[in-house]
DNA sequence: TACAACTACCGTTATTAAACCCATTTTAAA
DNA sequence: TTTAAAATGGGTTTAATAACGGTAGTTGTA
């Protein structure tokens, strides 16, 4: 009776630590369990691949080896559209949720979440198929406000985490120098930053570019 | 009879999974009990300021709020020198590592350990003081070989990740622009960097400077 | 269809950063 | 005590960056 309805769970987090500390809370919840447990994205998917069962709902963490969260969750998308996706980061910045959500999360939970938030996600997600993350996204530390950055804007920010000159950024992203110095201005206003070093920090803290 | 052989153990973290992780883990070995878990370093201070037994080993997270790990480590070294210090950490880069153990530390533990290691870690600093945290240090994100950075350095470095120009940042250490230019390019040439944007990147990927 | 936003480009000027050259003094180590 | 390394300062030259000022085509949408 019981199995039935048992919700499956699988586990793809590189630290071991934390999958215990997952798996024990879930295990502590009614009508769950977790067949699968993966250290990062590929053998997740490996072992999804093998299993007669398909999970219901990934717990993905966001930064790890082989496939991260992003690359796994298009993976997932790509072969098991059913499966749900909960994702969970230790770096809570808006881009990273707004990233995974459109990679195709079904909900977002920063790593300083609490036992009964980690319940009700599996709930929403599994009922509802979708769990509203605001609160993640109101405890970010990223943008301060609803800043708004273009494609482009974007493009050139990533660019600046290196040691190219912006004249090589130009060409790499195959426009003149004016121009991206145009974009350089725009995100000195928006982000009231005066110099490139700025530029670098405002982008790795904010995880546009990863740290490692 | 048993009970007098218990290692006690008081675990901070501001990450409740982890905590629940770490604790899980710990309570499945013989001879542990942990009396104190707090969600970052001012909590677990007071927490063992009322308690009547003294925790044999303090596991601390290096990132959290309030008293990081660095701030918790010497505010203990302070007040209770017999309490031992276990170190764990996500950015597991030699800085932090350095940094820890010349804090204090007695062990220090990058996040993705295993279940195997936090036994061999807790049992080595209750019985020898110290455990070795080779390993740790092997696998290290951080700076190549052996790279040795003056004082100077390190703290020119820091200043890097800001707006100041250099004239600005000489005048903050109380030397000529040409100082610190001369800092800039032993950094330069110690790790193969052209720029003050790679500078920045090489301090926040490698926790010389914080990422938030 | 307007209008806004994004994209792309150009010029001028001042400041900063970077790539070299170099010397002196102090401190630490061999 | 010689040697090495660190910390400090200087000069020159070139390249990159930053702060202004613009124009024009495209795209999306209210």
């Amino acid at each position: 009776m019981k199995d039935k309805a048992l919700i499956n769970i699988a586990i793809a987090d590189d630290h071991p630590i934390m999958r215990k500390g997952i798996s024990d809370i879930i295990s502590s919840f009614e009508g769950f369990s977790i067949p699968i447990q993966a250290n990062d994205g590929r053998e997740l998917i490996e072992q999804i691949s093998k299993s007669a069962v398909l999970p219901d709902i990934c717990i993905l963490d966001i930064s790890m080896p082989n496939l991260n969260g992003f690359e796994t969750i298009k993976e997932i998308r790509k072969r098991w559209s059913s499966i749900k996706v909960l994702a969970l980061s230790m770096y809570n910045n808006e881009f990273s949720i707004i990233k995974m959500l459109a990679s195709g999360a079904n909900g977002y939970l920063p790593k300083n979440t609490n036992p009964q938030h980690l319940q009700r996600a599996l709930a929403a997600i599994y009922y509802t198929g979708y769990y509203d993350s605001e609160q993640a996204i109101k405890n970010t530390s990223g943008p301060n406000q609803q800043l708004k950055f273009t494609e482009r804007e974007i493009e050139f920010l990533c660019h600046c985490c290196s040691e190219l000159s912006y004249r090589q950024i130009g060409d790499l992203m195959g426009i003149s120098v004016r121009t991206v110095e145009g974009y350089r201005d725009a995100l000195f206003d928006k982000l009231d930053i005066k110099s490139r070093a700025g530029l670098v920090m405002y982008a790795l803290r904010n995880g546009i570019m990863p740290i490692e």
